[in-house]
DNA sequence: TTTCGTTTTAAACGTATGTTTGAAACGATT
DNA sequence: AATCGTTTCAAACATACGTTTAAAACGAAA
């Protein structure tokens, strides 16, 4: 193997302890020891830990949003996407979550948690990261969502928008810990993907919910 | 003085560079430094790390939540506390938001970051430090607003409460990021409290979205 | 003015981190 | 079998952190 299995072992680790205990709390001592492999080779083949972040997620955003986009153009094709329901899109974003988690022993719940870290623990170099790489698909998304919800103010509709992304980054950085309590409180250990169903109706409703300064935008119009 | 002002220099400075950075990433020497006393200081007089972030926290959630505790009080008092709707319970937690800031310099944009921090930063000791001092709050508060939402089964709104959380905390904790997106995209600064309210109606309408679930809750009843 | 508890100070301690180094081991190519 | 680029390895490096220490400075009480 030209290029031994090190580098998977190392992101493998990473990826798993990363979404157990978040970045900075996640040494490279701790990643090379799980993985078995010798502390400098972090550092050989990714160059720096923070590369070694942005590789971790590069990894398993890329299936995602190439499969995300596949799905964008085959709507487009077929002349509905301008009219989408805000449910469908939601759910459509769900399902492509769900087909991905290619990976043997990687369960939903890391994906999850690495998505809402992604937004709630990034140092910085993360948050640009992602918007260089991913910012077009994410614009075109949200533009079909934007579509999906007429009468709102513009400025609104852009706090709103970010409402929708906070609820689910924090639901999915929280999941194990949510799961546990939810199962302690009311004794049932609902599935994951059953979680991220939940959020269409609570979010699709939000995002449609009467105006709270629609007055001011109709009294301009 | 008997304490000199050294504990508050220190709060203050903790305080401002903790909404900042964050919690591991703001050193107690950065704090000292900026607060314009002796490293050894916080150790004399809070003891540890840990302990001068609870200490930030109480002085300023401890006037919140009495001013909170007050409030629902007097609408006990008056009778109709059982009764309010969503967006008046919500309207409530803002206006105590906003009516709190006693602080000089202390701006609004702080107060929330550092909320938000609590849940999305919270290294384990803050949110089981707090859950013990405000647990007792914050569960008669969230029975009104459970109280507000009828027709949903237990389990999806134990859920949709935590989409709400997730909302608003991460809100909060990225005001400061998104407010400047905000401008630059649409040119216009719209003010913290502002955007505290647009909050409501869309928590309000996301709370009481159709339940997805609710077939399986009526055919079990 | 002396005394004594409190507070401040400079310095050091111990530990943990990311990174670098130079030699050793490896593996395919000649 | 010898060579050479690649990969691994143990060890050390440089730095930053929270914490501790012991002496100095302070300030009210005697």
């Amino acid at each position: 193997m030209a290029q031994s299995d090190t580098v998977k072992r190392i992101l493998d680790a990473a990826e798993q302890l990363f979404a157990e205990k978040g970045f900075a709390e996640t040494s490279l001592r701790l990643i090379t020891s799980k993985a078995g492999v010798n502390l400098a080779a972090v550092n050989y083949h990714f160059g720096s830990k923070k590369a070694l972040i942005q590789a971790v997620f590069v990894r398993f955003l890329d299936p995602f949003v190439s499969s995300l986009e596949r799905e964008l153009d085959l709507r487009e094709q077929r002349g509905d996407a301008a009219q989408q329901s805000l449910e469908t899109l939601l759910e459509m974003l769900v399902d492509q979550a769900l087909a991905v988690k290619p990976r043997s022993g990687n369960d939903l719940a890391t994906f999850m948690r690495l998505l809402g870290l992604a937004f709630s623990q990034s140092q910085g170099h993360l948050r640009k990261y992602l918007s260089e790489v991913y910012g077009k698909v994410f614009q075109r998304y949200m533009g079909l969502v934007v579509g999906a919800v007429p009468g709102i103010p513009p400025q609104e509709l852009f706090w709103r928008v970010h409402f929708m992304l906070g609820s689910a980054a924090f639901t999915m950085s929280s999941m194990k810990a949510l799961r546990a309590i939810a199962e302690a409180e009311l004794g049932e250990p609902r599935p994951v993907d059953s979680v991220l169903r939940l959020m269409v109706p609570f979010l699709a409703a939000g995002m449609r919910a009467d105006s709270a300064v629609a007055q001011d935008h109709a009294a301009l119009a």
